[in-house]
DNA sequence: ATGCTATGTAGCATTAATGCAACATAATGA
DNA sequence: TCATTATGTTGCATTAATGCTACATAGCAT
């Protein structure tokens, strides 16, 4: 959390992105963000706000877990 | 999110926190947080960040969207 | 060559999330 | 009665999340 700097939060909202074929600005547009929110949480510069995750998983028909997780994500799905 | 205070998030974490029987400082012992923040979410004056959101679903042995909702949860379960 | 799209980077401003302290109240139990 | 526990309320300080602007680069199509 915002206390708690050090421990960051994985996502695999690239992956299910482009398997949808999605640009970022296609995916922020749906979630209702900049483009480049969604590069910085691609790139985990930051982890979003709950909000802006159940948003996400909403635009990319995922479940929060299946994209957010507090542990790495195991290689290839 | 930040930018969008007009968009709460719904909860049922103090459900699911006194199912367990657990006090408001027992679950944020677990979680990591103050104990009044516990308090902030339950009475949904703020909504969590994701880190916080997994851990506090984490520790009442839930799914995030089991606890959390951009709609309304309907009454009983 | 020119333009368009997608992406990365950097910087700045704003605000919500969180910590924390102090105080109040109600319930419970010794 | 007194102490403890659980909860609510208010206020203040800090920081991360987000918006936004500008610029750079690479790829692709015309």
């Amino acid at each position: 959390m915002s206390r708690n700097p050090e421990e960051p939060v994985y996502n695999r909202i690239e992956e299910a992105r482009t398997a949808l074929g999605l640009s970022r600005q296609d995916l922020a547009d749906k979630a209702g963000v900049h483009y480049q929110t969604i590069g910085y949480l691609e790139r985990e510069e930051y982890s979003p706000s709950l909000v802006l995750a159940l948003r996400i998983a909403k635009s990319l028909n995922q479940e929060v877990s299946q994209l957010f997780s507090l542990n790495p994500f195991k290689k290839g799905k």
